[in-house]
DNA sequence: TTTAGCACTCGTTTTAATTGAGTGCTAATA
DNA sequence: TATTAGCACTCAATTAAAACGAGTGCTAAA
């Protein structure tokens, strides 16, 4: 059995239906919403077909069907068309980032509220700061005998401190003179590919002791690999039908209350960087307690380099188009801002 | 009419039955299960007492009694005996702190964590920075032409940063000298009496331009001021039957999204300073979205001056016997450990 | 190949009946 | 006078039965 063009058109139809009414769609309400030239009981035969291709299913025997996790991936990937977000909507989301630019904590929190109130869906903005830098300098100050502060400041403006444990024989004149070396082999360098392994790239340059370069360097590291984590829209999914049995709810909320888990979600997907905008439906983000769910995400890098992460996480019922269309949009502006950053502080 | 002794048993025994249970509590159930020497008639008799004197409400004509917020209020003043956190606890509640100890915000965070845990209901931490720790010196360090990065180390080891707008003609040199004499006037003082009004003091002092040292004490209060908060237990919520209808959580959970509301809620508390532990019943916290919740909060100081504040929030059933007493645990073991964090790095 | 028609299924809604926890009142009792 | 046993009454909650209706699958005719 192939799936025709006639197929095509229902199987669209009725997802599209249940995206908006969450409830399942029958042959009558298909053939009287969207003419497609048939009669319901045409649709009716088809839609059996549909059901032995695995891209619907039936909740019980007089019921309407419900699209499947494979008719949604068929849909996703053949049928769908990204909806264009509106220079309405356009306006708003640019308005919104207007005025809260402070700081680049403030634009990934603002992204994840509108991203949320447009989707009503919870969205998950993930930064990693190494990604979004580059180092411009490394400074020391004291702290006491066995520790200093170690100050990074990259080309954007984000400062980084973190305790550096030194040899107590270490003075501070020593601790700043590699600084200079550091930063001087480092500034420019993008965060991200600041890593243990160019110590050795420097090894034949160092001639003072190579330890204390290795400890500046893991802390360098360690500082710059937080992943930042901003949520938005968590009690969206209290208005959703699929969560109206609170303790299905309780489930996710337990999930994203975990950073750890949340990060390594969004971390865990391998197709994303092939494609402009990834989707993710059902089990095939091979975690249990989001069965249920898709989640939509892209990346947004600036020369290749990626810096984080954007995502809209809610029930496998989802409006695919416009949610793709506008992370799309958003990707696009969130680089566009922080390259700008520089230059609007 | 007076609330003779046994009517204060009877109501007492009625809070205890309704926290636990959770449903009205009628006067058979009390005189099967505390034997208080009479008939479920009697106590039925005492019981419209109870009721007329505000105490008791009857959600209908033929259900029992169920504590009004002013019978917990009575209960809270005059019946309740705060229960000692017993030993086996204040060992998990210590080891659950003894290997989290790797900076001041994961204090904070095990705190709200392992409240929320024992008490099961929301736990709220606030701290503010300015409160913690004693200024220990301030450098600036450069950035561009008219910005510096000015660095604050207290004592306790947090080490904050904020960008300093300069005049292009100012050095860095110039800044320093600044920092110096900041550091020389101001260290040793705790971050939350620094103010600016101590300009005025230090004024004779000062030869050079005023306003460099202006705008330095502007961001030095303005970074320690933030008021870092941190929660627990959100989902604990869904647990409690009052909460079983989604749409009165969702209010909850909608104001615990809004950092700001959450902050002022907390601050609001005017009775709190005098008590060890606090209680707030209902509408006593002023705030409509959480008429049915009480809020139990205590305040962790260091010679007085206020730190931040620990509070538990929940539907007004809750333990006050129990979370009264592991507050005031919880704040004094808090207290030690913010005192001796210093000397355990 | 399409479709009208019809019997059948099964969850949902409606209605009615039953249950039972709890009260208030009264009259007897200590 | 305070207490209590007894009883009629109330009313939400539970259970049972009935009616409904959206939707299907199948068949036979177009």
């Amino acid at each position: 059995m192939e799936m025709d063009e006639r197929k095509k058109k229902i199987l669209q139809a009725i997802i599209q239906d249940y995206i908006t009414s969450a409830e399942p769609v029958g042959s009558r309400t298909i053939a009287r919403k969207y003419n497609l030239g048939v009669s319901a009981a045409t649709i009716r035969n088809e839609m059996f077909d549909l059901e032995m291709l695995g891209f619907l299913e039936q909740p019980h025997t007089s019921a309407g069907r419900v699209p499947s996790a494979r008719g949604y991936r068929f849909y996703v990937d053949c049928l769908l068309q990204p909806t264009e977000i509106s220079n309405e909507e356009k306006k708003i989301v640019q308005g919104w980032f207007q005025d809260k630019m402070s700081d680049v904590d403030q634009i990934f929190q603002s992204t994840a509220k509108v991203l949320s109130r447009i989707t009503h869906n919870v969205t998950l903005v993930m930064a990693s700061r190494q990604m979004t830098s580059k180092l411009k300098y490394i400074r020391f100050l004291p702290l006491d005998d066995h520790r200093a502060i170690m100050i990074v400041v990259t080309d954007t403006g984000q400062i980084e401190n973190c305790i550096y444990s030194k040899p107590v024989s270490a003075t501070l004149d020593d601790l700043n003179l590699i600084a200079e070396k550091l930063t001087h082999y480092l500034s420019g360098i993008p965060m991200s590919d600041i890593s243990m392994q160019m110590i050795d790239k420097l090894h034949e340059s160092i001639v003072d002791d190579v330890e204390l370069y290795r400890v500046a360097f893991r802390s360098l590291t360690k500082s710059f690999h937080k992943q930042q984590l901003y949520k938005g829209g968590t009690m969206e999914l209290l208005n959703k039908p699929e969560f109206k049995d609170v303790d299905k709810a309780k489930n996710l909320f337990t999930l994203l209350e975990e950073q750890d888990m949340v990060a390594n979600l969004l971390m865990s997907d391998e197709g994303a960087h092939n494609k402009k905008v990834s989707v993710r439906i059902g089990d095939e983000a091979n975690l249990s307690s989001i069965n249920d769910c898709s989640i939509i995400e892209a990346t947004f890098s600036d020369d290749n380099v990626v810096l984080g992460k954007i995502a809209v996480l809610g029930p496998t019922r989802m409006e695919y188009a416009k949610i793709i269309g506008l992370l799309d949009f958003m990707k696009q502006h969130l680089q566009y801002i922080l390259e700008h950053y520089h230059d609007n502080q």
